[in-house]
This record gives C-alpha cells, structure tokens and sequence, in this order.
DNA sequence: CTGTTAGCGCCTTCAA
DNA sequence: TTGAAGGCGCTAACAG
C-alpha cells in the first residue's frame, strides 16, 4: 500500500516535480516527448494523483456536499442521483450526506464537509430551520438550499431553488375544479413545515377565488406518512361527509388515504376523486396508478447544481439568487370527471 | 471566505503553532489553562481544522468510499443508508457514489476515491466482473464486496459480505414445498448476474431432492425489472399452465408479473401463489402485500462496515474473509397453503 | 521548455 | 510543558 508519488516519478525520468507536474496536467509549456514519456512511467509505476495534496495547494476540490434528509425515502433518492449525475457532468464530485436541520448532528456534517474543503454545499431541506442554518454557514462556503423556498420568505439572503409549492397548490384547486368538484377536502395540514403551509394556503386560495368549498383536516404528526393519512382519512369518513374529492398533503399521505379507502369499500375514483402531490415511485403502479403533481426532481437537481457551481466559479458572495419552479401535473386514474353526471 | 488557520490563532494566542495543534487533538503534555485559552481563541475565531492537510500529513482520512450501482433503486437506497449510520457510529465518514462495474466510469471512480485517500473502499454490486475490479484494486486500496459473494467463488482472493443467494433459493423452494406446491415456475433466470445465477440453482437443485417439478422462464434483458417481468409473465399465462405458483427472480420481477396477472384476470393467491425476493419497499405496501425474502439491508450493511474496519485498522492485506448472511422470509399475501384442498 | 524556490495547513520527532 | 524544524504531495510564481 506504498504510493508513488511525483518525486518518484520525478527521480525515474531524471526530470524536476515541476515537469511531471505538468505532465500530469497538460499544460500548454512542455516538450511533447517528455510529456509521454513521463506519462509512460506514470502508467507503469501505477502512479495516483493525490488529491489531497492538490486540492492543499491548490485550493480547490471540485467536490460539493450534498446533505439530504433521508437517502432512503424516494424522492431524495432520485434527487441524489440526478445531483451526481450533473454534477459530474460538470466536472465536480459529490459527496453525499445524510442529516437534517435539527437533528443535532447537522453541525457537525456541515463542519466536515467545510473541514473537507468542499467547494459548495447543496442542502436539502423542507424545515423552517434550514435557512437559520444556512444564513449562519454560507458566509463560510457557498450554499444552495433545495426545495424549501417560499415565496413568503424572499426576504432571506440564501440561494435557493425549489418547486413552488403555493402554486401547486392552487393548480391542485384549478384541476380539481375543472374535473366539476364543488366541495373538497385538503387532508394533512402541517404547520411545521413551510412547504406544506404553502402549499395549503396555495389551495385554500385558489379554491376560494373559484368559489369551492373547502375543508382541512390537520396531521399531528410531524411527518407526513402513510399511517398519518390512514389515520386522517378515517377520521374523515367514518362520519358522513359530502366532499367529491380529497387533496393530499403529498402521495403518502394519499396512500394512507387509498387504503383507508379500500378498507371501507369507498371505490376510488368512482365516489371519491383522489389528487396527491410528489409523484413518488409508487404513484406509478399499475395498482395504485395515483394523479398527483410531480416535484420534478431532474429539473430540480440540475437548476440547484447550476447554481451552486455558478456560486463557486464566480466567488461572489454578495449576491442572492432565487429560482422557482412549477410543479407538473402528472394525470393518473384516481381523479374523475363529474361536471356533467 | 478567508480562512482562519492553525498559524492565525497561533500568533493570536501568542504559541507556537505547536502548542495549538497539541490544543485541538486534546494530547496529554499541555497545560489545562492554555489549552482552554486556545479553544476559546478557535471558537471565536471560528477556526476550522482543515481536513485536507490533516489527512495530507497523517495519511488518515477517516473516510470510506462506497460505490452503489443505482442510488435510487430501493435496495441500495436503505443500502447507503445504513452504511453511512453505522461508519458514522465507528468515526467514518462515507464519501457516496453512483456506479458499476462495466459502466466505463467505474475505474475513473475508483481512482477518485483512491486519489482521495479514502481509507477503504465498499463496493455493492451482483455483476460478475466486480470481483475482477477489485482484485485489480485492493493491492491499493482495502477493499469489501457487499453481495455478489458467491460460493462458487470461495477461491476468490476478495473480502465479501453477502446474502447467500444459493440457500435464498433453496428456501424458496422449501417454502413452497411446504405450501403443497409441485408444479412452480422460476420466472426470469438472467445468467449475466452470479446473485441470480446462484438463487437459481439453489431453488432447482432444492427443487430436484423434494421431487418438485419447476420450469425456469428466462430474462433476455440486461436487468430484472418490473417491464421484464410484465413480459416474461405474459409470455407465461398466455398458453395454458399448470403450475400453481411462481418464484420471482426479484420484487420488481414479481410486481410485473403481479400486473400480467391482473390484466388476465388470475387471481394471486387463489389461483396463483407469488413469491419475490428483495423484500423492497413497494413489497410491503397495502395493496401489494408480497411474500417475499428480505436481503436484511441492515445487517449486510453493518457487516460490510465493521470488516471494512477492521481490515483498515489492522493494515493486514493477506488475509480475505467472507461473510454469508441467511435470506429472512417476510411472509404477506401472496403465497397461498393449497395443501389440503 | 525546464528547474528552483516557496508555500498550502497540519502533524511529528527532537530539543529545550 | 513548549517550541523549532522538517515533511506530507502537490502547485505556482519566477527565473533561466
């Protein structure tokens, strides 16, 4: 497990470091026959840059962290993997992390990632706090915050991009308008996230402009999980109820809601008109095969990426910028027209 | 974006840099008042040890490089996550990556995390060529495989940790076996892969000593996914069949077959008994409800970390161990007992 | 085109 | 208990 490093190389070819340096980087000022020459010994000797040296002396890693909530959960997945996947194409690494604003260890990753030297930081994040965390490291690194920005909040001096979830909300009330719904249900408020708050309001909003009447029912919880939506839905139908449809907070949610559903033989979408929002892998399945919004993750990683490597190519720090993006509808089976039955 | 470093806080404190290195790695010989002094001193400051020349002069970075073939897929996803928990739990830092052997970006991976000085490299891949790829790597680098491992491979000079694919299948076949099945297919034998190749054999061969009969249905494509399996099912309950249950070579395999089936109206399990292998997220969804063998992510995960460790920790590159790990069956809806009807 | 000289920020003997 | 000096592997002026 002894390297060989650059003065070896140097020493073989009877040449200084500086030349192999350059070798190694192509530089413009070398004779082409030593220039493969050392190469050769290079390829031979099984020679490795280390970068840890470079990026020392050079001040620069082309790597960015990426810190996620939850690798695990299926939309931070796909993100995860459209961030490297651009970023690479950029010519940067990633270095992927697991941690959310809150958790006590988040600190301690950001700390590293800084230690580490990475050239920027992409975080994703739907907290409130992730901002407060943001506004206190950027002036150490280059951030861009993922998928949490609010309209109501473009006060903030971070970077950021992110679905407009306000306006998703008010197409969720366009759409389900337009599909004939007069009274409908927004099922899993959530105050303590800001995407949510938005995305709520977005519907209540919109459905008042249109004259629907809507009605919300909140979740305790602080996630927005499948048993959550099991657990509201119940609450909805086991009482009588005249709503034709039911938006949900996001796709596990209307998950909980389906089997809710099933259970007590209420058939979707012939009596109830079903709308979530993330187009999750599952929403796809043949058995499920829900409408809903998609966040557009590609789209989103690669804007965030973009931006983050702008940040960094550019040095300016004085600048903020923010993008939003509109969320896409994706027409399933769970939402039916009733305009003229 | 001005770096304060060891020097500054040095000549701020008025000590050597010295003193202050000894400060923030807590050693023993310092004095309890100047040390509280610096740390107050770094604190204000906010002084962050950079990492890059800590690893440069230590050769320690206290980081491993996994590589994943598929970060979104569901498997890999819990996949990385657990390693990352568990390495952060042992002082491991995990530096995360897309890709696989044979995708032409893998090498230029491995020697990104090896310029990087990762001190160990975790590589979770069911191709057969990942074993060449890390014979070639591991004089460089210690090195762990996370399931592929295969027993026909014993002799191989690798480290490895891995769900026993083999007994997998003989389980498989036991379980339905036991179910009163005698007639079963195996749908979507793909010989590119030694994971399916073994849970193949092991399922006919098991098959073979308990007198049960079983079909095998291959897989032309290049991956086991839920279209394959669409197909490969179709191309099953298109002419009549005799068989009273399937074994899936993968979830997503079986959840094809699962909309082939529902598309023809036989109905699972009554008609048709179902069982996948993976045990991914989807499996255990409401209206799926999949029998199923767990890969235990978890366990593969902490087993993969702690070898990883300790062969790091240990410097000792002649010695190759390899774990084998037991499927775990997860038993919902879809296996049906027709043993006494 | 090539070599010399200084660092990058930290750790680690060896003296004091 | 503290400091001075050298080195980790590489890059970056500045001369030649």
């Amino acid at each position: 497990m002894q390297r060989v490093t650059i003065k070896d190389i140097a020493r073989m070819a009877g040449v200084s470091v500086t030349t192999v340096s350059r070798a190694l980087n192509n530089a413009p000022e070398i004779n082409g026959e030593t220039r493969e020459r050392i190469m050769e010994l290079c390829r031979k000797e099984g020679y490795r840059t280390n970068l840890l040296a470079r990026s020392l002396s050079s001040s620069r890693t082309h790597v960015i962290g990426v810190v996620l909530p939850d690798i695990s959960g299926p939309i931070h997945a796909a993100l995860a993997l459209h961030i490297e996947t651009y970023a690479a194409q950029l010519g940067y690494q990633v270095m992927l992390c697991n941690g959310q604003p809150g958790d006590g260890r988040i600190e301690g990753l950001f700390d590293f990632l800084i230690g580490q030297r990475v050239d920027g930081i992409l975080l994703s994040s739907a907290s409130n706090s992730a901002m407060d965390l943001l506004e206190q490291y950027q002036s150490a690194v280059p951030t861009v915050l993922l998928g949490a920005f609010a309209r109501a909040s473009s006060s903030r001096r971070i970077n950021s991009v992110s679905i407009d979830n306000y306006v998703g909300g008010r197409m969720a009330a366009q759409y389900l308008y337009g599909l004939g719904h007069r009274k409908v249900v927004y099922l899993g408020v959530r105050e303590g996230s800001r995407t949510h708050h938005l995305r709520h309001r977005g519907f209540r909003e919109m459905a008042a402009e249109l004259g629907m009447e809507v009605e919300s029912i909140g979740n305790r919880e602080s996630h927005s999980t499948t048993a959550a939506g099991y657990r509201m839905a119940q609450e909805l139908f086991l009482k009588p109820f005249s709503q034709t449809a039911v938006f949900a907070a996001s796709d596990l949610v209307a998950l909980g809601a389906m089997q809710a559903a099933d259970e007590l033989g209420i058939a979707i979408p012939e009596q109830l008109s079903l709308l979530g929002f993330d187009d999750i892998d599952y929403a796809a399945l043949p058995k499920i095969r829900l409408t809903t919004f998609s966040q557009r993750p590609d789209a989103l990683a690669r804007s965030g990426v973009r931006l983050l490597i702008e940040l960094i190519e550019s040095g300016d720090g004085t600048e903020f910028t923010q993008r939003l993006l509109t969320p896409a509808l994706v027409e399933r089976s769970t939402c039916r027209d009733i305009s003229n039955r």
